[in-house]
DNA sequence: TGAAACGATTACAATATGGTAACATAAAAA
DNA sequence: TTTTTATGTTACCATATTGTAATCGTTTCA
């Protein structure tokens, strides 16, 4: 899964930093700005999932700046971060389209549990996507991707691609196969991983290219 | 457009009356509660959009309350309120399915605003279609129009075109329909899905021509 | 080098799964 | 009440999937 992408606007350099710190700790992406600058070009060619806009920035109001970027479209939580606090303050962040708002000096950790809830409610969750080289398995959709050519899989066929990519680090005995994919390692034979396998292989690289799938003699098969 | 339901768990009722005048005041529907007696099966009969709830509760501890909600599938946005503020205390409610945390004495313009900015969130808008493709569900009027023709759809039909809508990029099993539309899977079989995605679909394409549905040998249905 | 063991490939048949129509029953409407 | 509608169940057929066996090719090792 891909990280968020966090979008801070924040005059006071140090903060910034801090900031930026922390949250790529927490294993976000940031796009740090000092000003409103650039911001809305920034925003334009880049996947932002979450603004933390400081209101008090030099030459504009942030909250007014936001308001201008809603108007033009945008969709994406806003906290924002203040030394203000008065009533009239807060009202003003919220009515101008902020999601939540948080006075100097916060309590950082705070701070990163008010993202994480507002995160998981506005950012859609990810397929998950199983990668290996150019393909890519979308487990919710039951669709693989090969060089982001749709391919059609059958059940057993995916579900044997799926285990091959989760255990690409090893090589996968028939009967290990036979057991987490066929789920019944008794009832079938050797033979039958081989099929699969072989039907498996025509469908993800009918022209025997790219030699995805390799057979160790005596063992099983792995990724290459 | 009907009014949004907020259910307040707090244990002052002083406290409670206040914040269930004020809310009704700003036009919200509010169902008040002394203690967690009781709520769970509010939950199950009335619509609620937000739970506003007391950590310091009689008998029982606000957020574990919570928590084991969200473990029997709670989804609704939940703003915890406390005299606590320790640090340890904003984590645990944020960590067992908060959405925000306000602590007392709290400011009711503020808690109002928050509640506004959740809300817009995490309660889809009434009049918003569903839409996929050329067709456009229409939750409130319980109409579907395909093509802008309107057709006629029972409610399971209904249901479950809603269902497929929503989980449009993923394919869904018989039994996920049958927990998510029928309410009680153990109850029917898989054909009563097969049969009932049939009519579905002869009554949105009866000439067959649009494939709006298509079946995952194997593994279940989804919009292609 | 040659035999044995193992893997790849292909064709075929069995099985599992989905589609469809007909029927039965319960719920809603008239 | 009678009639209509909605919906679960069943039966039957069509089709996709997949295990098996037969055959061919490749590797291993004496």
């Amino acid at each position: 899964m891909s990280k968020h992408t966090i979008l801070i606007i924040e005059d006071e350099e140090d903060l910034l930093e801090l900031l930026e710190y922390h949250l790529q700790k927490e294993g976000y992406e940031t796009l740090g700005f000092l000003s409103t600058k650039n911001v809305e070009k920034c925003l334009e060619e880049e996947r932002v999932d979450m603004l933390i806009v400081d209101r008090n920035l030099p030459g504009a109001e942030g909250s007014e700046f936001v308001a201008s970027l809603r108007k033009k479209g945008l969709n994406q939580a806003v906290i924002f971060v203040t030394a203000k606090n008065s009533d009239m303050n807060i009202e003003e962040g919220f009515l101008r389209g902020g999601d939540d708002y948080v006075t100097k000096p916060y309590n950082m950790k705070e701070l990163l549990l008010r993202i994480k809830a507002i995160l998981a409610r506005t950012v859609p969750e990810k397929n998950t996507l199983l990668l290996y080289r150019d393909l890519s398995l979308d487990l919710e959709a039951h669709l693989l991707h090969v060089d982001s050519l749709a391919v059609e899989l059958t059940k057993l066929e995916f579900d044997l691609l799926r285990t091959l990519i989760e255990n690409k680090n090893s090589v996968l005995s028939r009967n290990f196969l036979l057991e987490n994919v066929w789920k019944n390692e008794e009832f079938f034979q050797d033979k039958t991983v081989n099929v699969a396998i072989n039907r498996l292989k025509s469908k993800i690289d009918p022209t025997k290219e790219k030699e995805y799938i390799k057979s160790i003699w005596g063992v099983g098969y792995t990724l290459c």
